[in-house]
DNA sequence: CGTGCGTTTGAGAGGGGTCAAGTTGGGTGG
DNA sequence: CCACCCAACTTGACCCCTCTCAAACGCACG
């Protein structure tokens, strides 16, 4: 195997936007040899909540929805992980089966790496842990955060929030729409609504001036707009 | 100073219950020379979000609620710790402000860890590291069950909820009423609703036989039916 | 050229928020 | 011990937000 080639742990850029980061060069080369690259497209399922995971997925390019199917047969999406984050870990940390679903909003990249790799840097490789506690703290703090913007946030207010939330992290195209293009019914399982009421608030917003569509794409127009809903004012 | 007192870390049976279980007898001698034993009375403030804590508070006696401010100006409870849970740790490990305000629900008892001790510990205890990653991963999930719960779930299912969850953690009396006694504002603060419709389901449920209430105690009469309404039955 | 999925709009019912007005109950000071 | 007071609790009324069912529309794909 050449251990120049660019597929290999060793030189992936990727690996300095997560914890993996903090791995060993040795430990690089035995995740590389064993690690499986894997191409998913568009809506397809990655993993599934309640299964079992024998190791964690690196995402190297494009965009995962995580969600939860919720009692009243709805899904709730938590989190948009997207290049350079690591899905799967929570679930290997804490020895569970996953609880939530990864399913592919674009085209992906994916390495996947096994079980033995992970867990066993895990035990050895004190940086590596540390990194990876400082990761969780901060979902943690996330996660807290939409709880309380769930509970106290009308519709309104949290359509504004995914709709600024997707302009900071995945930008504009050169029309300024945004980059990343959810269907609306994504949207209403970000927002936790209904595909229709998520929509007649899209229509409002148009209306009022503060975005702009054309097919599913979105621009907005009035970024201080959908601010100051986000905010309450 | 008597290092069999019973103040003495060393010999402190709360520490079981949590990631504290994993240090060494140094680290805890250490500690135990330079915490803090205070004791809190109900409805006194611990620390308030946006507050730089220098140090962790493991829980030794009594109940606390984990809160946060929205904009809109109410409070929202995120979490309730109680006996052997440690508040606080997710600052220190993120190394940022506190993200939520801790309130005593009834009189407590804390220890004070000082920073130092916890990150000296963090830095050079891998079983403490891992006890705690392994803790975050845990809280993580929780949170994101919640999340879900929020969003989709109705405010009858969410305080059919927050009844069974008191039920289980902290039990009942001798006459069956919860051990835990909150106020209605606070039951609503969890729920995420206002004390008013708080209060109107309450006495639904107390009409359809599912709960019996005396002053602000209640007692669940209809375990099963609390169950199903939660399942959304 | 249909067929199916995603999107859009309408209308009605019910849930939930809010304001305002009582009521209770526990604590305090006389 | 009683009277008082304040905070918490309770209830009513009203209106807006949100959910749901239903139907029409567009677009892409076979």
């Amino acid at each position: 195997m050449n251990p120049h080639e660019e597929s290999r742990c060793e030189n992936c850029i990727i690996r300095e936007l997560n914890a993996l980061r903090s791995l060993k060069k040795e430990e690089l080369k035995a995740i590389s040899d064993s690690k499986v690259s894997r191409t998913i497209k568009k809506g397809e399922s990655i993993f599934k909540e309640g299964e079992k995971l024998n190791g964690v997925f690196c995402v190297r390019d494009g965009v995962s929805k995580l969600s939860k199917l919720s009692e009243n047969g709805k899904d709730q999406i938590v989190k948009i992980a997207s290049k350079g984050e690591v899905m799967g870990q929570r679930s290997l940390i804490a020895e569970e089966a996953a609880n939530l679903s990864a399913v592919a909003l674009n085209d992906m990249q994916l390495c996947f790496i096994p079980k033995e790799n992970f867990t066993e840097s895990l035990s050895k490789n004190p940086e590596f842990i540390q990194a990876l506690l400082k990761n969780m703290a901060h979902e943690l703090k996330m996660a807290d955060d939409v709880i309380v913007n769930m509970a106290q946030k009308t519709v309104n207010q949290r359509v504004a929030g995914i709709l600024l939330y997707l302009d900071t992290h995945f930008g504009t195209d050169a029309d300024g729409y945004l980059s990343l293009v959810l269907s609306r019914n994504d949207i209403a399982d970000v927002v936790g609504t209904a595909t229709e009421l998520c929509i007649r608030t899209l229509t409002k917003f148009k209306k009022e001036g503060l975005i702009e569509t054309e097919g599913k794409r979105i621009k907005i127009s009035d970024r201080e707009g959908l601010d100051q809903l986000w905010e309450g004012v």
